[in-house]
DNA sequence: CAGATGGTTCGCCCGCCATCGAACCATCTG
DNA sequence: CAGATGGTTCGATGGCGGGCGAACCATCTG
């Protein structure tokens, strides 16, 4: 009867409220110092550098230390799904975060999810991308994501260097599943630098100590028009 | 810095060993008694009566009472899958439970997972209705699959009433992360059905007590040839 | 009805773990 | 070098929550 990883421990470590809330920071993408962290969590730097070095040694985060400060991350993506699908679950719970509300619709319209967009802007941004046949399923691997040749040349065209990402080891398109709206935005190197470049343009910007995204109004007019979707 | 859902409490819930057994063993898809569960978790019917409240309460369960039996089930697949998501990332952080090391090799090849079948039979069975495009992502969300009119007569003749499970508010098709594959298996109604219809033909069986899928050596032979894929 | 079995409620105990103060190392600034 | 700031280590404390025994309700069997 018993089977499996052991589950238990990494539901353990993340089920406190100080660790949980640095975790739930660093799915904002940015690396976070350890002092900012214990601040984010309202506790002291003692116990915030325990925390530290238990998320650590359970393969959560990763750390890049830098002169004397040291800069913690969420150890990959997968950590990062799952505190996202753990949110999904603890918003239909009805669990929302009181002290929050009123950020809390802002959240659901457009939020940084680890290093991409996510919420109703994210969806609907894959969604148009999908219909536009500017992205698709591949053949072999339908969960995975490709550009199409029109695609790359869209991409291309705003300013991302694809070429330059398909370099790379991480994955070029993947899915992500979005809690607030219970379906998928873009993920993956294509996702991360199509954020960074929205953010260059200035069509959009991050709220201070926050994970919402906020769009000018020219930037929400230039997205609607040249990514093509409907007014919300 | 406070946003989103409430993350911890339901993390704290899945943190416990006695509770995490118990969803695990639920993560099999049968529902289970209290006491059953007691006895997998190891502890009395008393503290199990208050880990099920809890759990029922944080709506991470679901119960049908039956004479003065209660049968518990986990509330929903997308508390399945995050199950199967913690189990990925503990897997990774090589906590893998120790005192079943023997078993866990047949657990990677095949097992339930809520209720279809997962491991690599599970991955190599969707891999291969791909390649043969009886299942192919839909144009405008490729992330949700769906039964070509190939794949339509296939599960037909292998005795799947499509046209019953189309009825029901389930999705027909759906992905699930495998955490011992990293990759995908088929769930949603089909590959609920088709579980079934493994076990009814008496190709597979459930190991007592375990969420494992033995293959009878005939059963596994017809299963390879109608379904087509290569020896592992 | 009596007896057995499934589940729950109550009260108490005990251990674990988060927390902090204090002291200590490491790194940067001047 | 001194002073400041970032981080860690250690030890002590306190509270929360999981555990069980005992008693109780509910349901089924005969």
């Amino acid at each position: 009867m018993k089977d499996g990883p052991h589950i238990a421990r990494i539901a353990a470590l993340i089920g406190d409220t100080a660790r949980a809330e640095m975790l739930s920071a660093l799915t904002g993408g940015q690396a976070l110092t350890a002092t900012e962290l214990a601040g984010i969590a309202g506790i002291t730097k003692q116990t915030a550098s325990a925390h530290l070095a238990k998320l650590m040694e359970a393969q959560l985060l990763q750390v890049q230390a830098q002169g004397r400060h040291r800069y913690y991350q969420l150890a990959d993506d997968d950590v990062a799904r799952l505190l996202e699908s753990l949110m999904g679950v603890a918003f239909r719970a009805g669990a929302v975060r009181l002290r929050s509300s009123p950020r809390e619709p802002a959240l659901r319209s457009a939020r940084v999810c680890y290093d991409h967009l996510a919420g109703d802007y994210g969806v609907q941004l894959l969604d148009s991308l999908l219909k536009q046949r500017l992205l698709a399923g591949t053949k072999e691997q339908p969960q995975q994501l490709a550009l199409t040749q029109a695609g790359e040349t869209f991409f291309s065209d705003f300013g991302i260097d694809v070429a330059q990402l398909a370099k790379a080891r991480r994955p070029l398109c993947r899915r992500c599943l979005d809690w607030s709206e219970r379906r998928h935005h873009l993920a993956g190197a294509i996702g991360a630098a199509l954020l960074q470049r929205l953010f260059a343009l200035g069509w959009a910007r991050r709220a201070k100590d926050s994970r919402v995204v906020s769009f000018s109004p020219p930037g929400e007019r230039q997205l609607r028009q040249q990514f093509g979707f409907s007014a919300s």
